[in-house]
DNA sequence: TGCCAGACGTTATAGCGTAACACAACGGCC
DNA sequence: GGCCGTTGTGTTACGCTATAACGTCTGGCA
């Protein structure tokens, strides 16, 4: 366990993410950090990016908005992790895809691509707001 | 075969989004069409809403760019549509990704999760960028 | 012919993200 | 301890992405 240390602001941003219930966009994030003193957007996008890069939140590209991982981060080596965002509710639940990773490196194989980075996301109604007939 | 037909601005749109090699902002599109008359970014985005809804473009969450879809359009029923873009050159992949497809249906299915929109790209390095050595 | 849903045009504004600059804090190394 | 590179910080300013709100126009159809 790896238990790197964060500096002052990486621990601020990570802890909003954390208490937050849904995804928070930056701006959010830096509304919600005002009383900590944050002023601009770039605190918060610097924190998240060195937070992204150790793996401790997530991007969630169809709504420009982060997540604090909800694993307690086995390196997610070889099956990619996936996110299904209720459209409703706004909760997200993260999940590992062993299958469609599977499948989407078998044709990265046989085309040649090299990914890099594969981002899963499911939009849709999460159980709950499903059976509210939402 | 369906032959939708679309509006002046719903075909500029679309005529750019086919003659480009690459995907396309949506304010690059509005500056490829200035000559056209096109003003505002709202031209572009209310066409590009149509023809998302026709199936006939794809968004690209992760780079907020848009292309043509390149499927003469079989519906895609049941197998989903993913995407590898290659972080060099920008050229993009569009595939049929059956197996991911199952994977998360069957994911969604035992969590009640009801999809409605399924997004799945990759980022990395295509064949050719990736023998450039880039 | 008259209706009306859908498309259009325009202005303004909200939300997301980064460039560029200067300075401070930390950590390794002699 | 003093040097020095790396990383983080703070600030201002700016560019890109997307939508709100309004009114007008058009074309298909009863």
């Amino acid at each position: 366990m790896s238990e790197v240390k964060l500096t002052r602001n990486q621990g601020l941003v990570f802890d909003a993410l954390q208490a937050a219930e849904a995804p928070l966009s930056a701006y959010t994030i830096l509304d919600r950090l005002r009383g900590e003193g944050f002023r601009a957007p770039l605190q918060v996008y610097r924190a998240l990016e060195k937070l992204l890069a150790l793996g401790l939140v997530h991007r969630l590209e169809s709504i420009n908005a982060f997540v604090a991982c909800s694993h307690p981060h086995h390196d997610h080596g070889e099956s990619l992790v996936a996110f299904a965002i209720c459209q409703t509710c706004g909760d997200v639940r993260e999940f590992a895809a062993p299958a469609a990773a599977a499948g989407l490196r078998d044709w990265a194989a046989g085309a040649g691509f090299k990914p890099a980075k594969t981002t899963i996301e499911l939009s849709g109604l999460c159980r709950a707001c499903s059976a509210a007939g939402a």
